[in-house]
DNA sequence: TGAATATATGAGCATTCATTCATATTTCAT
DNA sequence: ATGAAATATGAATGAATGCTCATATATTCA
Protein backbone atom coordinates (compact mmCIF):
# COMPACT_ATOMS: atom_id res chain seq x y z
CA UNK A 1 0.00 0.00 0.00
CA UNK A 2 1.19 3.59 -0.79
CA UNK A 3 -1.33 5.46 -0.40
CA UNK A 4 -0.55 8.82 -0.55
CA UNK A 5 -3.64 9.54 -2.82
CA UNK A 6 -5.63 11.64 -0.66
CA UNK A 7 -2.92 13.95 -0.39
CA UNK A 8 -4.27 15.96 2.55
CA UNK A 9 -2.24 16.90 5.65
CA UNK A 10 -6.17 16.68 7.71
CA UNK A 11 -6.22 13.09 6.13
CA UNK A 12 -2.55 12.07 7.08
CA UNK A 13 -3.74 13.36 11.28
CA UNK A 14 -6.65 11.35 10.59
CA UNK A 15 -4.93 7.98 9.92
CA UNK A 16 -1.74 8.61 12.50
CA UNK A 17 -4.13 8.57 15.32
CA UNK A 18 -6.75 6.46 14.05
CA UNK A 19 -5.84 3.33 14.94
CA UNK A 20 -5.76 4.76 18.88
CA UNK A 21 -9.04 5.98 18.59
CA UNK A 22 -10.95 3.18 17.59
CA UNK A 23 -12.30 1.72 21.55
CA UNK A 24 -10.80 -1.65 22.80
CA UNK A 25 -13.18 -4.68 22.16
CA UNK A 26 -14.61 -4.81 25.62
CA UNK A 27 -15.69 -1.29 25.43
CA UNK A 28 -17.46 -2.16 22.52
CA UNK A 29 -18.79 -6.07 23.26
CA UNK A 30 -22.02 -4.09 24.85
CA UNK A 31 -23.16 -2.23 22.08
CA UNK A 32 -22.42 -4.93 19.10
CA UNK A 33 -24.52 -7.48 21.78
CA UNK A 34 -27.47 -5.22 21.62
CA UNK A 35 -27.16 -4.60 17.60
CA UNK A 36 -27.19 -8.60 17.64
CA UNK A 37 -30.25 -8.29 19.27
CA UNK A 38 -31.64 -5.99 17.08
CA UNK A 39 -30.43 -8.13 14.31
CA UNK A 40 -33.11 -10.99 14.19
CA UNK A 41 -36.39 -10.85 13.24
CA UNK A 42 -38.79 -12.39 15.89
CA UNK A 43 -36.98 -10.04 18.52
CA UNK A 44 -37.70 -7.09 17.03
CA UNK A 45 -41.12 -8.14 16.63
CA UNK A 46 -40.60 -9.10 20.15
CA UNK A 47 -39.92 -5.71 20.98
CA UNK A 48 -42.43 -4.03 18.92
CA UNK A 49 -45.12 -5.83 20.51
CA UNK A 50 -43.77 -4.91 23.66
CA UNK A 51 -43.96 -1.20 23.12
CA UNK A 52 -47.28 -1.35 22.38
CA UNK A 53 -48.17 -3.15 26.22
CA UNK A 54 -47.14 -5.29 28.29
CA UNK A 55 -47.20 -9.04 27.47
CA UNK A 56 -47.15 -12.39 29.09
CA UNK A 57 -45.16 -15.24 27.28
CA UNK A 58 -47.94 -16.71 25.68
CA UNK A 59 -49.79 -13.71 24.48
CA UNK A 60 -46.79 -12.61 22.77
CA UNK A 61 -46.45 -16.53 21.16
CA UNK A 62 -49.86 -16.13 20.18
CA UNK A 63 -49.57 -12.53 18.49
CA UNK A 64 -46.25 -13.53 16.25
CA UNK A 65 -47.54 -17.56 15.58
CA UNK A 66 -44.37 -19.24 17.59
CA UNK A 67 -43.95 -21.94 20.14
CA UNK A 68 -43.99 -20.92 23.67
CA UNK A 69 -40.19 -22.32 23.80
CA UNK A 70 -39.02 -20.04 21.29
CA UNK A 71 -40.53 -17.08 22.75
CA UNK A 72 -39.12 -17.85 25.69
CA UNK A 73 -35.94 -18.45 24.54
CA UNK A 74 -35.39 -14.91 23.10
CA UNK A 75 -37.12 -13.18 26.15
CA UNK A 76 -34.24 -14.34 28.05
CA UNK A 77 -31.71 -13.22 25.76
CA UNK A 78 -33.20 -10.23 25.73
CA UNK A 79 -33.48 -10.49 29.43
CA UNK A 80 -29.67 -10.56 30.01
CA UNK A 81 -29.11 -7.62 28.32
CA UNK A 82 -31.53 -5.39 30.20
CA UNK A 83 -33.60 -4.67 26.83
CA UNK A 84 -36.84 -6.02 28.66
CA UNK A 85 -37.90 -6.79 32.64
CA UNK A 86 -40.15 -9.49 33.89
CA UNK A 87 -42.61 -9.81 36.73
CA UNK A 88 -44.16 -12.50 37.96
CA UNK A 89 -48.23 -12.41 38.13
CA UNK A 90 -49.54 -15.72 39.58
CA UNK A 91 -48.80 -18.33 36.55
CA UNK A 92 -47.97 -15.79 34.14
CA UNK A 93 -44.80 -13.48 34.03
CA UNK A 94 -45.02 -10.30 32.04
CA UNK A 95 -42.78 -9.14 30.41
CA UNK A 96 -42.15 -4.93 29.20
CA UNK A 97 -39.66 -2.95 27.64
CA UNK A 98 -37.05 -1.70 29.98
CA UNK A 99 -36.98 1.46 28.03
CA UNK A 100 -38.30 2.96 25.28
CA UNK A 101 -35.38 4.22 24.32
CA UNK A 102 -35.44 1.46 22.39
CA UNK A 103 -38.24 2.15 20.28
CA UNK A 104 -36.21 5.45 19.44
CA UNK A 105 -33.43 3.57 18.17
CA UNK A 106 -35.71 1.91 15.90
CA UNK A 107 -37.40 5.05 14.66
CA UNK A 108 -33.99 6.42 13.70
CA UNK A 109 -33.09 3.35 12.06
CA UNK A 110 -36.19 3.71 9.90
CA UNK A 111 -35.09 7.35 9.12
CA UNK A 112 -31.73 5.88 7.50
CA UNK A 113 -33.75 3.93 5.20
CA UNK A 114 -36.24 6.36 4.20
CA UNK A 115 -33.12 8.60 3.33
CA UNK A 116 -31.63 5.70 1.08
CA UNK A 117 -35.15 5.22 -1.02
CA UNK A 118 -34.93 8.85 -1.99
CA UNK A 119 -31.70 8.69 -4.23
CA UNK B 1 -53.53 -19.44 28.69
CA UNK B 2 -56.27 -18.07 30.72
CA UNK B 3 -54.72 -14.85 30.73
CA UNK B 4 -57.27 -12.10 32.40
CA UNK B 5 -55.06 -10.88 34.80
CA UNK B 6 -54.17 -7.71 33.40
CA UNK B 7 -58.22 -7.28 33.65
CA UNK B 8 -57.98 -3.82 32.20
CA UNK B 9 -59.69 -2.73 29.12
CA UNK B 10 -57.39 -0.67 28.09
CA UNK B 11 -54.98 -4.03 27.96
CA UNK B 12 -57.95 -6.10 26.09
CA UNK B 13 -58.05 -3.50 23.68
CA UNK B 14 -53.97 -3.49 22.98
CA UNK B 15 -54.69 -6.91 22.60
CA UNK B 16 -57.11 -7.32 20.10
CA UNK B 17 -55.13 -4.53 17.70
CA UNK B 18 -51.66 -6.05 18.56
CA UNK B 19 -51.37 -8.65 15.63
CA UNK B 20 -52.45 -6.33 13.05
CA UNK B 21 -50.17 -3.42 14.33
CA UNK B 22 -46.90 -5.67 14.10
CA UNK B 23 -45.43 -4.64 10.50
CA UNK B 24 -44.81 -7.66 7.78
CA UNK B 25 -41.74 -9.16 7.50
CA UNK B 26 -40.88 -7.51 4.35
CA UNK B 27 -41.33 -4.00 5.86
CA UNK B 28 -39.19 -4.99 8.42
CA UNK B 29 -36.17 -7.03 6.78
CA UNK B 30 -34.34 -3.69 5.98
CA UNK B 31 -34.20 -2.58 9.28
CA UNK B 32 -33.57 -6.08 10.60
CA UNK B 33 -30.82 -6.25 7.83
CA UNK B 34 -29.18 -2.79 8.96
CA UNK B 35 -29.04 -3.64 13.07
CA UNK B 36 -27.31 -7.01 11.75
CA UNK B 37 -25.08 -5.44 10.14
CA UNK B 38 -24.24 -3.47 13.28
CA UNK B 39 -24.02 -6.85 14.84
CA UNK B 40 -20.63 -7.49 14.61
CA UNK B 41 -17.52 -6.26 16.25
CA UNK B 42 -15.64 -5.79 12.97
CA UNK B 43 -18.19 -3.79 10.78
CA UNK B 44 -18.86 -1.62 14.04
CA UNK B 45 -15.22 -0.94 14.07
CA UNK B 46 -15.01 -0.32 10.37
CA UNK B 47 -18.12 2.10 10.39
CA UNK B 48 -15.97 3.73 13.67
CA UNK B 49 -12.95 4.14 11.69
CA UNK B 50 -15.02 5.50 8.52
CA UNK B 51 -16.81 8.24 10.78
CA UNK B 52 -13.37 9.89 11.38
CA UNK B 53 -12.07 9.74 8.13
CA UNK B 54 -12.55 8.29 4.46
CA UNK B 55 -10.08 5.22 4.25
CA UNK B 56 -8.64 2.57 1.81
CA UNK B 57 -9.33 -0.80 1.78
CA UNK B 58 -5.83 -1.26 2.87
CA UNK B 59 -5.54 1.39 5.77
CA UNK B 60 -9.10 0.06 6.89
CA UNK B 61 -7.12 -3.33 7.07
CA UNK B 62 -4.28 -1.66 8.66
CA UNK B 63 -6.15 -0.25 11.18
CA UNK B 64 -7.93 -2.79 12.48
CA UNK B 65 -5.14 -5.67 11.70
CA UNK B 66 -7.32 -7.55 9.53
CA UNK B 67 -6.67 -9.06 5.93
CA UNK B 68 -7.78 -7.38 3.26
CA UNK B 69 -10.02 -9.93 2.25
CA UNK B 70 -12.15 -9.67 5.41
CA UNK B 71 -12.15 -6.20 5.47
CA UNK B 72 -13.33 -6.32 1.85
CA UNK B 73 -15.94 -8.75 2.31
CA UNK B 74 -17.60 -6.71 5.29
CA UNK B 75 -17.00 -3.71 2.85
CA UNK B 76 -19.02 -5.09 0.44
CA UNK B 77 -22.04 -6.08 2.83
CA UNK B 78 -22.16 -2.63 3.95
CA UNK B 79 -21.92 -1.36 0.48
CA UNK B 80 -25.41 -3.60 -0.13
CA UNK B 81 -26.64 -1.81 2.54
CA UNK B 82 -26.18 1.44 1.45
CA UNK B 83 -24.23 2.25 4.88
CA UNK B 84 -20.80 2.65 2.80
CA UNK B 85 -20.19 4.18 -1.01
CA UNK B 86 -17.15 3.93 -2.25
CA UNK B 87 -14.86 5.52 -5.21
CA UNK B 88 -12.11 4.55 -6.84
CA UNK B 89 -8.99 7.02 -7.14
CA UNK B 90 -6.67 4.89 -9.32
CA UNK B 91 -5.56 1.58 -7.45
CA UNK B 92 -7.10 2.09 -4.77
CA UNK B 93 -10.92 2.57 -3.41
CA UNK B 94 -12.27 4.84 -0.86
CA UNK B 95 -14.75 4.22 1.50
CA UNK B 96 -17.00 6.57 3.05
CA UNK B 97 -19.63 6.45 5.43
CA UNK B 98 -23.08 7.36 3.49
CA UNK B 99 -24.75 9.01 5.98
CA UNK B 100 -23.43 10.68 9.71
CA UNK B 101 -27.15 9.07 10.97
CA UNK B 102 -25.51 6.12 11.63
CA UNK B 103 -22.97 7.58 14.21
CA UNK B 104 -26.29 9.04 15.65
CA UNK B 105 -27.78 5.46 15.88
CA UNK B 106 -24.20 4.29 17.74
CA UNK B 107 -25.03 6.95 20.34
CA UNK B 108 -27.82 6.28 21.39
CA UNK B 109 -27.29 3.22 21.88
CA UNK B 110 -24.65 4.06 23.75
CA UNK B 111 -26.74 6.13 25.93
CA UNK B 112 -28.88 2.72 26.36
CA UNK B 113 -26.07 0.95 27.95
CA UNK B 114 -24.91 4.07 30.23
CA UNK B 115 -28.98 4.36 31.47
CA UNK B 116 -28.49 0.35 32.77
CA UNK B 117 -25.70 1.02 34.35
CA UNK B 118 -27.20 3.40 37.01
CA UNK B 119 -29.25 0.81 38.45
C1' DT C 1 3.84 -5.10 -22.62
C1' DG C 2 4.83 -6.96 -18.18
C1' DA C 3 5.49 -6.64 -13.27
C1' DA C 4 3.70 -4.79 -9.10
C1' DT C 5 -0.03 -3.01 -6.25
C1' DA C 6 -4.85 -2.65 -4.58
C1' DT C 7 -9.11 -4.67 -4.37
C1' DA C 8 -12.78 -8.23 -5.24
C1' DT C 9 -14.60 -12.73 -5.17
C1' DG C 10 -15.68 -17.76 -4.71
C1' DA C 11 -15.12 -22.04 -2.14
C1' DG C 12 -14.22 -24.28 2.15
C1' DC C 13 -14.36 -24.54 7.13
C1' DA C 14 -15.38 -23.72 11.80
C1' DT C 15 -18.40 -21.30 14.75
C1' DT C 16 -22.59 -19.15 16.07
C1' DC C 17 -27.33 -19.09 16.34
C1' DA C 18 -32.57 -19.89 16.07
C1' DT C 19 -35.78 -23.30 16.49
C1' DT C 20 -37.66 -27.70 18.12
C1' DC C 21 -38.43 -31.37 21.24
C1' DA C 22 -38.59 -33.22 25.63
C1' DT C 23 -38.81 -32.24 30.25
C1' DA C 24 -38.38 -29.48 34.56
C1' DT C 25 -40.28 -25.83 37.55
C1' DT C 26 -43.70 -22.82 39.47
C1' DT C 27 -48.26 -21.60 40.67
C1' DC C 28 -53.16 -22.09 40.92
C1' DA C 29 -57.51 -24.56 41.55
C1' DT C 30 -60.05 -28.31 43.26
C1' DA D 1 -52.18 -33.61 47.57
C1' DT D 2 -53.08 -33.70 42.62
C1' DG D 3 -53.77 -32.20 38.05
C1' DA D 4 -53.62 -28.51 34.88
C1' DA D 5 -51.63 -24.27 33.03
C1' DA D 6 -47.72 -21.05 32.14
C1' DT D 7 -43.05 -20.64 31.72
C1' DA D 8 -38.07 -22.09 31.66
C1' DT D 9 -34.34 -24.82 30.21
C1' DG D 10 -31.02 -28.18 28.10
C1' DA D 11 -29.68 -30.91 24.18
C1' DA D 12 -29.86 -31.62 19.33
C1' DT D 13 -29.95 -29.97 14.64
C1' DG D 14 -29.86 -27.33 10.52
C1' DA D 15 -28.99 -22.82 8.74
C1' DA D 16 -26.43 -18.60 8.67
C1' DT D 17 -22.13 -16.30 9.20
C1' DG D 18 -17.12 -14.66 9.40
C1' DC D 19 -12.66 -15.72 8.19
C1' DT D 20 -9.01 -17.75 5.22
C1' DC D 21 -6.92 -19.22 1.12
C1' DA D 22 -6.40 -19.10 -3.58
C1' DT D 23 -7.21 -16.58 -7.46
C1' DA D 24 -9.35 -13.07 -10.52
C1' DT D 25 -9.69 -8.23 -11.91
C1' DA D 26 -8.26 -3.47 -12.40
C1' DT D 27 -4.83 0.08 -12.47
C1' DT D 28 -0.31 2.13 -12.50
C1' DC D 29 4.43 2.42 -13.78
C1' DA D 30 8.70 1.32 -15.95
Amino acid sequence: MVEKDFSEQEHQDALNHLKESIPANEELESMVNIFKAFGDMTRVKIILALSKTPLSVGEIADTLDMSQSSISHQLSLLRQLNLVTSVRHGRNIHYRLSDQHIITIFGQTKDHIIEDEND
